[in-house]
DNA sequence: ATAATTGTTAACATTATGGGAATAAACATT
DNA sequence: AATGTTTATTCCCATAATGTTAACAATTAT
């Protein structure tokens, strides 16, 4: 098979970190990995990982190679995309890791309107809310919400991500309704998050920053989870929009402290640091871009 | 199979002008090649050349994948050979053409030791003094004896090639010797080449520049049959060193007019415009280089 | 009109490639 | 030290991919 194909391979058990890893990630026996990697090698005549059983490392020779092969597969890549873009669809797989909450609610419908856009694109999606590393897993696209860490990686936001404080009426009609955010500290608070422990950012009418320590009443890692919570007359929760836009709509949530603004966060798209973003994941980060923008569908009204 | 080769196919399709041609030169079918091309269309989704059953041409997506594509495979190529290189013996194969005189009697002898420095290297070599497309034929690298044509090829000396005017010593008791270059007008004057017809260009002794305009009396595309010639007394032959050198040594022919300098041409190798000589090009012309030199051993004494 | 050249297609044979299981090697755990 | 676990390699086999040959279609030269 063909050389382009081998330094493939080759690249993705270089950043896989193993044999096994390269095989499950392309789908394909390890033994046939193995084999082309062998092969490689021997075309080569000169050994680009030192492997033995348990651990892999690569050679100084293999690091060359794959720097150089990474860059070539990078322009053929492009050069497929450019010579056959202007009327074609997309094809080949993309692979994509989405964080469970706002993947399933909202990336998962606009998913399912490009894929049927582009009928010759497989989707391979992993969910997780794990902070996977996207090289390593050969991912193509991933999405992040919040801060980025300062990777290597390249991102583009593709909307922004607003918090409410809000609370069933049931709730507010109980125990009263915070005027101030240090009100806060009378009531149950259920926040999302797990390690972190930063207060609660506020700006004021006067657009001054206030921030809030409150203990929270329940913490926990999934804002559905914690809508439910506030359904059930919890307490005030302080969840992004896009979670509760259809329990504000329909009031069984209403927000709190509407004054005072809370600091908007944005969610991310962030792929591998190529020289050239491959059609396809340009292509749906576009198309989410227009589809989200700066005023996404749950944030409006 | 791969990318990489189907881009290779296409190259040499486009660059021999034909699919057949390219075919024989690549040593497959070319059943194998129009499939190849079809395979590489479908993937990419846009027809590269246009072809009825007797010409083709290059669509302009074509162009730009030709264009692209070369430069991919060149940067490939370069990448194993420098991966590869340090320890490493050549392989693949070298296509050369080569003129049949200097071609069978010095370039010949190099090239068997050549190849036996290099097991793994396969030679193809076209003999020939027809002055060849080398991009056409997909040939890495010919020789030229005399000026280059200004194409867009590159080239190196590789030899100085120099001109004796010599009989044989009876042709010279029989006939006189001469002293001057006007002198050549009274002779039978032996000369290589068809088509042109300049005269012969002599320096003095005081480095002046003088051209003697002769008719000849034997007129040869091939050095070998002129030196023949003029070893049967038939006259003074102008010919290459390289060609008469022993002849000279034997005294089988004598020099004349040797105070009279003659124009030195060159040796060249001449080779297609890559962005990277190929390893085993670059090899085997600083090995002729190394083995000619400035003073090529038909030279000295 | 005939011959010759070129590209395509079809049938067949060969090769190459991937999958699965067994094996070997290295490390972790006890 | 012994056992178990993980990883890579090797073997065999089935299958897919690729090339070859030959026939055919289409076009141009003689």
């Amino acid at each position: 098979m063909g050389q382009l194909e081998d330094m493939f391979i080759f690249l993705r058990v270089v950043e896989a970190g193993s044999i096994t890893k390269a095989a499950e990630q392309l789908n394909i026996a390890k033994s046939a990995v193995s084999k082309r990697l062998a092969s490689l090698e021997h075309k080569l005549g000169i050994k680009l990982i030192n492997r033995t059983t348990r651990i892999s490392s690569i050679t100084e020779a293999g690091q060359q190679y794959y720097q150089r092969s990474k860059l070539i597969l990078d322009d053929v890549e492009e050069l497929n995309s450019q010579t056959s873009s202007s009327k074609r669809a997309l094809t080949g797989t993309l692979n994509i890791a989405v964080p469970l909450s706002f993947g399933l609610s909202h990336l998962a419908p606009a998913l399912d309107l490009f894929i049927q856009q582009h009928t010759d694109l497989k989707l391979n999606i992993n969910f997780s809310d794990q902070k996977i590393d996207i090289v390593e897993q050969g991912v193509d696209l991933a999405f992040r919400i919040g801060e980025l860490d300062n990777s290597s990686l390249q991102a583009r936001k593709i909307a922004p991500i607003k918090h409410v404080l809000c609370a069933s009426p049931k709730y507010l009609r109980e125990h009263g309704e915070p005027k101030t955010p240090d009100n806060l500290k009378q009531h149950k608070v259920l926040k999302y998050g797990g390690t972190d422990q930063g207060g609660f950012n506020f700006l004021t009418k006067e657009g001054k920053k206030q921030v809030v320590y409150i203990e929270p009443h329940f913490i926990a890692n999934n804002g559905d989870f914690l809508k439910s919570l506030a359904e059930s007359h919890h307490g005030i929760s302080y969840l992004p929009t896009f979670i509760v836009w259809q329990s504000l709509a329909t009031k069984t949530l209403v927000p709190v402290l509407t004054e005072y603004q809370t600091q908007t966060m944005h969610a991310y798209a962030v792929y591998p640091p190529n020289r050239h973003l491959p059609l396809k994941v340009r292509s749906l980060i576009d198309f989410l871009v227009e589809r989200f923008g700066d005023y996404p569908y749950w944030d409006q009204s």
